[in-house]
DNA sequence: CTGAAAGCGCTTACAG
DNA sequence: CTGAAAGCGCTTACAG
């Protein structure tokens, strides 16, 4: 009723008469002009026959690295970031990782609890999108316990590190650009009150671009605990009342955005005739919406390209010198009805 | 430069003047009328200051257990996955169990591949979505290699196993129901050509109501690769085109529905007026749909609560005898406006 | 109530 | 070209 006792080294050696370290040697690859081919041809025969695997305790006890990877991600149910994840985990698995998920939900309690969790718990590297204010945190994990840590999706000034993030400013910048090209002129911005990198950046994107169109700034700052609820509506509700000369709306996130066309909805604005919609992230409810909606798509794989490939790579490196892993990387407009594609600017 | 040297149980006798064996006993809460309290105290407090963790890979190596629980979703992109995959998480992560996830995409081979991966390294147990044609590898995997397995979302009669699924039949055979009472007359059923035990039942739900209704069968199944595709939508289109009479769909997956909303746009069909529409599985975009979509709604957090806790209950007793796990929960139909809620059936 | 010791399955310096 | 042996950090039967 028991499981099979698994094959080790050991049984190997005594079934073929070779000691163990020559047959580590060999499952290894260390075994080049070092043992004869036909031993290692023997060995390895005979590894496939029986299907022999090494037990992955007893090589992370011996050598310190459990060939995991955790994940830890604001909300790994996310559509944004679960699609991240799938992509990640394929590329681990082909190199012998292991990957572990795990949500802060933004939260920063949450976030350390889950540091504490895998601390010096035989965790090769991490991978993080760091919560609101855990930049001291993030500082310590990386250079006082010397861990592997790529950050994502958003970066810190105050020290280096590794990261892979979108160009925020410049998708905000050219989104406004574009709701101005469609012949908007009164464009709002409906953010977070947020001092993460992302946030910030699409705010100062479409600043940028309304100063240099010399256009009037309305921008308006949900809390985060508000995005996906009522009172984040009546906020953007009432933030719509009070500037009705208001013809265009960049949103800074996709939840923001979904939660404002249903405030738009309710109200029965008419998109894009009354009010032009860009929103930051694809999700496939933005295609199917009528009007269809105009998205700063987020290039998912070569993100999550960068992400893995990225960190594998520092984990090689690690025995020698330590190299910093940066990538800034473009997102895409996809302009659809919810900006008047046949009406360009007629400034 | 290097990490801090981790300190082990060795040091802390060291230290403390108290045996290895000892410490061990109390770290592991086997200390009860062993040790007296004064120890107990000294060694809790002294690891407490320290925060020493113990290193998870020697307990490994030495129990067996690896108190990992692999989680191979059919795609962990997919929102329903990844949100029974969150929620797993948490409970997981509180009992000291770290959850690794992958995706089979729903084929064959890939969940061959994956399991390959995973065997005989140290997994406590596996939660798997079964693939099409998976079952010979599932009885193998539970009654040759005895592995802790928990089959989620579907199941098979042909032996014994653990499960947690939705009363398909039951919950389609209520939406069938409730198209019906919303006045419409001519249903359809648009599912896929599978042998999973979620979509045979969901079809059969959908014949014991309209056989009991004394109503006409109009149905089509779509391959696995056509879900999402152009070829599925017109294979819709021409189901539609052909049965020009049907007034009623119920969708048996959220991504059927998604790309048959996605034809009757391109139609026009005004819905309800013309066809009542009920997909399977909640999406946020069923709620913002103009007109918003009615489905029937599984109870992620039950599932997942379900999934968790039966597998780690498993784990709890493998010492003992073996037990069988199964649970069967409910779903429950959200009624909106893609069906005339207020023409109730006038038969 | 407490401790010395074996052993889980590997890797790797060292010796030949 | 190959092997004997130490040791990674635990747990647990055994002895006292």
């Amino acid at each position: 009723m028991k499981k099979k006792k698994k094959i080790s080294i050991k049984d190997i050696s005594k079934e073929l008469g070779i000691s163990i370290t020559t047959i580590s040697f060999i499952i290894n690859k260390k075994a080049e002009n070092k043992i004869s081919k036909e031993v290692i041809k023997k060995v390895e025969d005979y590894i496939e026959k029986v299907g022999y695997t090494p037990n992955s305790s007893a090589q992370s006890l011996r050598t310190g690295k459990s060939k995991t990877i955790v994940f830890m991600a604001e909300d790994i149910s996310d559509p944004f970031f679960s699609a991240i994840a799938k992509q990640m985990e394929e590329i681990a698995f082909d190199n012998g990782y292991k990957i572990i998920y795990c949500s802060t939900e933004n939260k920063k309690e949450r976030a350390i609890e889950l540091l504490d969790l895998f601390k010096d718990r035989q965790v090769d590297a991490f991978i993080i999108t760091p919560p609101e204010g855990f930049e001291e945190e993030m500082k310590k994990l990386i250079y006082e316990q010397h861990q592997t840590v790529m950050v994502f999706d958003r970066y810190y000034k105050s020290f280096e590190h590794n990261y892979v993030v979108l160009d925020n400013l410049r998708c905000a910048k050219d989104a406004t650009r574009s709701l101005y090209d469609s012949g908007k002129k009164q464009l709002a911005f409906i953010g977070i009150n947020s001092e993460l990198s992302p946030i910030v950046h699409r705010y100062e994107g479409y600043l940028e671009s309304i100063r240099s169109l010399e256009l009037q700034e309305f921008s308006l700052m949900l809390k985060f605990e508000e995005i996906k609820t009522e009172q984040g509506r009546k906020k953007i509700s009432s933030f719509l009342d009070k500037y009705p000369q208001i013809d265009g709306i960049l949103f800074a996130s996709n939840n923001l955005a979904i939660n404002g066309l249903r405030v738009l909805k309710q109200k029965n604005t008419r998109i894009p005739e009354e009010i032009g919609i860009i929103s930051f992230d694809e999700r496939d409810i933005f295609e199917l919406y009528s009007p269809p909606i105009s998205v700063v798509s987020q290039p998912i794989e070569k993100l999550a390209g960068e992400l893995i490939k990225g960190t594998l790579s520092l984990l090689q490196s690690k025995a020698g010198k330590s190299e910093i892993y940066q990538k800034t990387l473009e997102g895409t407009l996809i302009p659809r009805e919810s900006i008047s594609l046949k009406n360009p600017a007629s400034s």
